[in-house]
DNA sequence: TTGAATTTAATTGCACACAACTTAATTGTA
DNA sequence: TACAATTAAGTTGTGTGCAATTAAATTCAA
């Protein structure tokens, strides 16, 4: 720090800022920035619920499949037991779902709807159109990202 | 669920699944769990230097500019008091970073860095790159995906 | 066939995120 | 100037995420 430069101008950096240590320049930040945006932005549509966003995810892949075990959940939506776990277990303790051992192997545990868990399709299913409106995305920029997204993910799995 | 349908075979949905309701088919998803595993991505490099990801964040906004303050940081990185007020203290604790109130306003804290938090500036100006390189997304498709994450992220705010 | 390696969940501990609320300082206005 | 409204951080409580570890079941290999 200067005594020429005054108390109010900030003193100028100590190394040239890389260009590419920019917030802006950089993918991970929008990316980050923008997932926790949209998921804020489900979250009054989901509060009708009272599901998190998570939890409506992992509901997502019941409503296709009624039966999913804990290490298939995980796969679909990278997340682990530790992360699991805790979901699950708030989710049956809401009797949405059904938490039992498979029979033919003990070590896995087999996620089913229960009744109630079924009974929220029919009303949560117009979420993702009321996102879509939300959001006001052009359809194409919509689809373009989505697959640019998608690509990357398979890129990094 | 019939009696006819064997024990193995998933009973099919009771409603027809909504293809919008799918994962594949919904932005936020693949949004979610490429932002996660980008996160993951950067953790090894930043591992060394013993930071989180946001707390990574906050120290390249602060490499910009050496002092912001918490309303500041937050508006950058769309985060709230109750997220960086603790990850703030874990940073100044460790003597990175410094947390005072601004004597023209006492309602504000203004951040700034210590030296050691300036002397990490040299050895992660490397991480960008690095990263990018991990990623071994071309050149092309990287910023067009960052410029339309860009876009939603203003469309957003 | 048995014992080591692997697999699947669960558990523990820590660090976000964020809603809701509180406190203190500042601003705007009658 | 008073004093209500607003603003900025901090606090509290809940729910993820995830690394690391544990425990139990299964598989593999000698």
């Amino acid at each position: 720090m200067s005594f020429f430069v005054s108390m109010d101008a900030a003193p100028a950096p100590l190394t040239p800022v890389n260009p590419l240590q920019q917030l802006e320049n950089q993918l991970c930040f929008p990316l980050y920035a923008a997932s926790r945006m949209i998921t804020k932005a489900y979250q009054p549509l989901l509060e009708q619920f009272d599901l998190t966003y998570p939890q409506y995810l992992v509901l997502l892949l019941l409503w296709e499949h009624q039966e999913r075990t804990v290490k298939e959940l995980g796969e679909h939506l990278v997340l682990d037991s530790g992360t699991l776990t805790p979901l699950l277990k708030r989710l049956e303790q809401r009797q949405l779902i059904s938490r039992r051992r498979d029979p033919r192997d003990e070590r896995s545990v087999i996620i089913g709807l229960l009744p109630a868990g079924v009974a929220l399709q029919q009303p949560a299913c117009r979420i993702p159109e009321q996102l879509f409106e939300k959001m006001g995305l052009p359809q194409a920029e919509f689809e373009a990202l989505r697959n640019q997204l998608t690509q990357l993910l398979t890129r990094l799995r």
